[in-house]
DNA sequence: CACTAACCGAGACGGTACGTCCAGTCTTATA
DNA sequence: TATAAGACTGGACGTACCGTCTCGGTTAGTG
């Protein structure tokens, strides 16, 4: 019955809120110039977001938002797929520092916390899809542990992010979902 | 000829930082309190430290502890060991916030992420002799990746700290040490 | 053919403004609020008073009062009366507030300051009758500025209101009239 | 013991602040504009008063501040200079405004309404003076109620700026002196 | 033993961003 | 048309914190 919020200054926000952040960083993206930028009023930015990492959150699902759960029939290739999504993903200096901000921002307030979560669901989503269906198919062990899994596919990848800073390549990605179908003995 | 510094202070200010950064996080932080709560003026916290960032360095730096090395001889029981350390060390709530601070605090600079990687090297450097030693004595595939399997040892126990928030027990570190010796397939 | 306006509106909107203002002044009526409270949108506020201070006019012309001219034919006992009357009616805190926020007003807009005199116009036209009879039978000075003489008996007033916040009684309006009748030399 | 207030800046505030007053208005004063016009951080200005109110008290407290006693030896003449003196300062239309803006804002908040009562008070206690030489010295009489005198005196100039919003010339000064002095009988 | 250089507390200062508040306008669906 | 609902622009406000600065006063160690 009321007007209704307009969608297109959604959509421009985030836009030029994802630019900001990769260019400038976290404490670029300044809350003035940007509504500035999009030719919008502050109020209209703090109407969506209560604050500005609440909008780095929604910036950042935003990126997340388009993964595709590969299929292919082949699951090493799935995972494959699914892995190197994320490492491209994560691997330029920006997004370290943003994945960062958002780990430290998430684990000091609760609210965050759970629009974060809900973010890296998506690709969580994706990995159990693509284990459950080799489960399923007799390409992976019956009594795989899922869960942890994923904690080694997808923590290897954030581990290399948040505290080894190491390379996120193709390569790795590779290396490292073979590692996880071979076992180490 | 002058008069010399009171190191005192500098230890009653390391250690207020130190408690206030694990309970309230980087930004909870704030300089003019912390002078305030150890007595000192703000001068003399900036004589000793140029920037918030540089004493932050300095906490990080004395939390530097040693990890030992277990060496039974069985490579399992050795790594279930280690990574029970750090599943321990790491699940508390409050540890979970530090660790997203200091990811957080790396990203940021890198004179930080100098004195984290630091922090994190004394287990990573464990792990990493267990792995060794276990491909020394054939217990482990010759061509092993180590890097790789730390990433996915490690990574999972930051991974859950950090990202999904999963609980982490020694259930959790045995399964996750026997799935990377195992293998999917 | 199209629907008519809602009377009641006017009134209930006029009625709250009014209570508002007087309460908490000009700068506590906030018209979103005012819409709620009566139940009405902002946009019918809006398309009866173009502006906040339009309908702060409304208001005030709405609180006109008739000034009875008290006629005893002893010019001095009507001007006590007069003034008895002005004292008792600006003397609660509330009614000063409102004098102060009406003043304000008036300085502000001059919409507003029309219809603010009109206000104090009928207290000041039985003033101004009274010296004017106490003239013409002579009782007062042929020559008497009835302005001065006015501004004298009404400020003393307003001043106290307004500027001093001192008590008004009927003994300060007794007083007030004699100190006038008699002059201090 | 710490560093002490510039003095200078206070002064490059209030002569801003009161210029921008003049011409602008209340509303024209911006506390941001000021602080960048002046060559001062905003901290620094609400670091000496609490509000932009606070400051334009404080503003209009430096133009009363410069009231000298006139003392001639003659009363009448010195109630003249003294009244001329408050007629000219608010006779303006943005004094007018401030006055007024000022006797609503001390209505509001009690905090203000008692540095607005300092800043009346300078006038006040330099009318009161000549007054009490006048009793003193034999030209007015013994038993004059000084208060009301003033409130007569005060109250005609505040009534017409508040109020009537006639206009405050010499004249005006001298034909309300007289009329105090002569009485209406 | 006086001198002197650096230290210390207190807190002012410039600068920058944040999030909030309100007025007045506009848009939609409904009556 | 009028209305409820509420989004929108625009602009100021007051707050918070960082890192620098300027005081008056203190405290070694040197000459």
């Amino acid at each position: 019955m009321a007007r209704p919020r307009n969608t297109d200054s959604d959509a421009a926000i985030l836009t030029a809120a994802a630019e900001t952040l990769q260019r400038d960083g976290y404490d670029g993206l300044i809350v003035d110039e940007l509504a500035r930028a999009v030719g919008v009023a502050k109020t209209t930015v703090y109407r969506r977001w209560p604050t500005k990492n609440h909008l780095v959150v929604s910036v950042i699902a935003a990126w997340q938002g388009e993964v595709a759960v590969p299929d292919s029939g082949d699951t090493e290739a799935d995972l494959v797929a699914i892995v190197t999504g994320m490492a491209r993903a994560l691997d330029p200096a920006s997004m370290r520092r943003l994945v960062a901000e958002l780990a430290a921002a998430s684990a000091r307030d609760a609210d965050l916390r759970a629009q974060v979560e809900l973010l890296w669901n998506a690709r969580r989503a994706a990995t159990a899809a693509i284990l459950a269906r080799g489960v399923a198919d007799g390409t992976l062990r019956d009594d795989l542990d899922v869960e942890i899994a994923m904690d080694q596919l997808a923590g290897a990848v954030y581990y290399r992010v948040l505290i080894t800073g190491a390379v996120l390549n193709d390569d790795f990605a590779r290396t490292l979902v073979r590692s996880l179908l071979a076992g180490a003995r």
